[in-house]
RNA sequence: GGGGCCGUGGUCUAGCUUGGUAGGAUGCCGGCCUUGGGAGCCGGAGGUCCCGGGUUCAAAUCCCGGCGGCCCCA
């Protein structure tokens, strides 16, 4: 990568794994130059751009009833130490604080790699009865996992910056079941608005977090072909809050456990969007969520540069509705038009002394790198609904990649044939011995499975031949 | 988990085999000329050669350890 090549990259079909690192870098996303492993540097424009995609998470969370908190950033390693029976293996990704200065501190802090414990902790105090629940809350924190594998930026990091877990705690478990429901609903909305294309499944028995009675996972393909965890929607029971002793008093005045429920998102759901949307030239963002939406490039000629800057400025003003920015530096319009493509703006304005004399202005579209000259007149409306045709236009796409990447089976054969290069669905009664046999034969783990998807279909187990119930899937994954 | 490759101004790299003045391109700064898809010309600044230790009169170069990155296989 050299500053020749500021803005080429290595061809994402060529080499997905590449382009995803100098993408990253050269719309300004992230810089990768800090001496930690598995950590970045987070620059303004990702930073925008993140914040955009958090906000609509937020947006989603606040409309459903939960609450924004802060909850300390270290925990004690006996308050933490209670979840260990439940994750083995968790204790040697963590971050421990030893000492203070020179000094070896007696109770070990780790630095957060999940909020649970933290805030079982103290919801203890805040849930006494069965009118302090449902309590639904959420925080937006970084949180530090010491990964053991290769470290991949914004994919497998060992600090998640933009961590945003929602943690709620119910009084029945029936309650707890509608609520992951709800968050399977949420992630559905916040998904669709990046539009990045998922399947909805429910983990197998063998792989479902442990500690929680069931969960649902979405699961997105990246352009290698791998499966992406996009988040998890946990349904704990009373399992978590047993161990933190989470209980409240009935009307009856019984003494009960509390049922609690997680999910969560991080930066792996741009990542997604990025991976998914992105092509050679760089960015393509949805208009939503593009940290600048519109970009006005001046093109000056000699004894115009004035009035044709005069014009831009008058068209800024006329779109100030949106996120505008006049590029008026110094370089070359060439050379904007391939930096503004690298980030992904979708629409860009061009503007020169034919634009300028004929009162007219040259849109350009990011996603179908086309151009159309069209009158100053209604332009604020007419960018509104390229805005709306560009997000269609993104939308199908990513439904059609998705469809690309996946195939449907019926034989364990044809799982066989489909799986190195795509994610396969295929039926599956449900029984774990059928699930085992089929993970062994293939060689990968069942991704999760789409439950009651195929009841009454006449589909048939790929290993059993019984009716299925399911349509599970299964696939290389990240 | 196993194996391999690599680390030199901001960026990409030459030099390493055979130890002895760190060279180029690009970017950056100033100026001129320009501007419809990465312009050109002139001048200038910019380096703990990843870190630590060792060998040596002398280390970017050889040896050991660490950190960081990449690739292949499980």
């Amino acid at each position: 990568m050299s500053e020749r090549e500021a803005f080429e990259l290595t061809p994402k079909e060529e080499n997905f794994s590449r382009w995803f690192d100098e993408v990253l870098f050269k719309a300004e996303i992230l810089d990768e130059r800090y001496p930690v492993k598995g950590m970045y540097v987070w620059l303004p424009f990702g930073y925008e751009l993140m914040e955009n995609v958090m906000n609509v998470m937020e947006r989603l969370m606040r409309q459903t009833g939960h609450r924004r908190v802060y909850f300390p950033g270290v925990v004690p390693e006996r308050v933490l130490s209670r979840e260990f029976r439940f994750i083995k293996g968790f204790e040697d990704s963590i971050y421990w604080i030893t000492r203070l200065g020179k000094q070896e501190i007696k109770e070990k802090l780790a630095l957060r790699p999940t909020s649970e414990a933290i805030m079982y902790e103290v919801l203890n105090r805040w849930i006494a009865s069965y009118k302090d629940l449902p309590l639904k809350i959420y925080q937006i924190v970084p949180v530090y996992r010491y990964e053991t594998k290769a470290t991949r930026p914004m994919l497998r990091v060992r600090e998640i910056v933009f961590f945003k877990e929602g943690h709620t705690f119910h009084a029945t478990y029936d309650d707890a079941v509608e609520q992951v429901e709800l968050e399977v609903w949420i992630y559905r909305k916040f998904y669709d608005e990046l539009l990045v294309p998922y399947v909805v499944v429910k983990t197998t028995s063998w792989d479902t977090f442990p500690g929680a009675k069931y969960n649902y996972d979405l699961i997105t393909i990246m352009p290698d072909g791998k499966a992406l965890e996009l988040g998890s929607a946990i349904n704990f029971g009373d399992l978590f809050a047993r161990t933190y002793g989470l209980e409240y008093m009935d009307e009856n005045g019984e003494r009960k456990n509390v049922n609690t429920t997680s999910f969560g998102i991080s930066e792996r759901s741009l990542a997604a969007l990025i991976a998914i949307h992105g092509d050679n030239r760089g960015l393509k963002l949805p208009p939503k969520l593009a940290p600048i939406q519109v970009v006005i490039v001046p093109i000056p000629s000699k004894g115009y540069e004035e009035k044709v800057l005069e014009y831009a400025k008058q068209v800024k003003e006329m779109l100030s509705d949106f996120r505008v920015q006049l590029d008026d530096g110094e370089e070359r319009p060439g050379y904007k038009f391939y930096k503004w493509e690298m980030k992904g703006v979708p629409v860009r304005v061009e503007i020169g002394r034919k634009e300028y004399e004929s009162r007219t202005l040259t849109l350009f579209r990011r996603d179908r790198m086309e151009r159309d000259e069209v009158p100053l007149e209604g332009i604020k409306d007419r960018v509104k609904s390229l805005f709306t045709e560009i997000e269609e236009e993104m939308r199908e796409q990513a439904r059609r990649y998705f469809k690309e990447r996946t195939v449907k089976a019926s034989t364990l054969e044809e799982i066989k044939k489909g799986v190195g290069e795509k994610i396969v669905s295929f039926p599956w009664c449900g029984m774990e011995e059928c699930g085992h046999e089929v993970e062994e034969e293939v060689g990968y783990g069942i991704l999760g499975y789409e439950e009651g998807a195929l009841e009454g279909t006449g589909e048939r187990c790929v290993i059993c031949g019984r009716e299925a119930k399911h349509r599970a899937w299964i696939g290389r994954s990240y």
